[in-house]
DNA sequence: TACTGATCATAG
DNA sequence: CTATGATCAGTA
């Protein structure tokens, strides 16, 4: 699948694919879907990514580079309300004495989003679950306001040497929780007293009321 | 049952 | 290890 040229092209393909189960739409592209998410997490978005024309890989960069936007698929219940937190991008924990919000990954990774619902529900085998109505979502001033400010508070601490009193529960919107393989893995962060630790790799992620209000805002209020 | 901390696969 | 894609699962 090549890449969409534009923004038209890639709802047109979007609107393809709502409705259809995951085992449909694996079937379509060659994919082999394994029997549950414990060893293939990842998987779901990688087909949509696929299935979409996204480039693929690990780059740091927006899914579709030349439309600057964001493909990110949301597991959702019976009613719409999201299952899981939505994971963002990995925090830096170090040089970040000058980070400032609007040149900050979280802001410019979350500036253009192209959601797409999936019913995930643990009960539903993963071959019937069913991709929903994809749409595109900007943050309003609000949103963006409520953001910036778990963003910077959260950044105060890690400059300050207070990565490890950070808990999941910290922002209101996004939270700072551990990104690693396993509870072992360690990187460099900034000490207390401004001494290089090290600590467990963290990543930002939205919570799941939040991404709960986008969906509401789109669809309105289901049941 | 919701939430926080832990974990899995893959590419470079 | 870092960055991509996320969900699992124990406990409050």
């Amino acid at each position: 699948m090549t890449a969409p040229a534009t923004v038209t092209e890639l709802i047109s393909r979007c609107q393809l694919l709502a409705g259809l189960t995951l085992g449909e739409v694996a079937a379509q592209l060659g994919v082999t879907l394994p029997a549950n998410l414990l060893r293939d997490k990842g998987i779901v978005g990688q087909m949509l990514e696929l299935a979409l024309g996204a480039s693929s890989g690990s780059k740091a960069e927006p899914d579709f580079p030349q439309l600057g936007i964001e493909l990110k698929t949301l597991p959702v219940d019976a009613r719409g309300k999201p299952l899981e937190s939505t994971y963002v991008c990995t925090a830096p924990l170090t040089d970040v004495g000058l980070q400032q919000w609007h040149s900050s990954w979280v802001c410019r990774k979350l500036s253009h989003v192209l959601w797409v619902p999936i019913w995930a529900e643990r009960s539903v085998p993963l071959a019937e679950r069913v991709i929903g109505t994809a749409f595109l979502w900007q943050p309003d001033a609000e949103q963006q306001a409520l953001l910036q400010q778990d963003w910077e508070e959260l950044m105060e601490l890690i400059v300050l040497g207070g990565i490890d009193e950070i808990k999941g529960a910290h922002g209101k919107v996004l939270q700072l929780r551990p990104k690693a393989a396993n509870s072992k893995a360690l990187t460099e962060a900034v000490g207390r007293d401004g001494e290089p630790i090290q600590t467990l790799p963290r990543g930002f992620y939205l919570k799941a009321a939040f991404t709960a209000a986008i969906l509401q805002r789109q669809f309105g209020n289901l049941v």
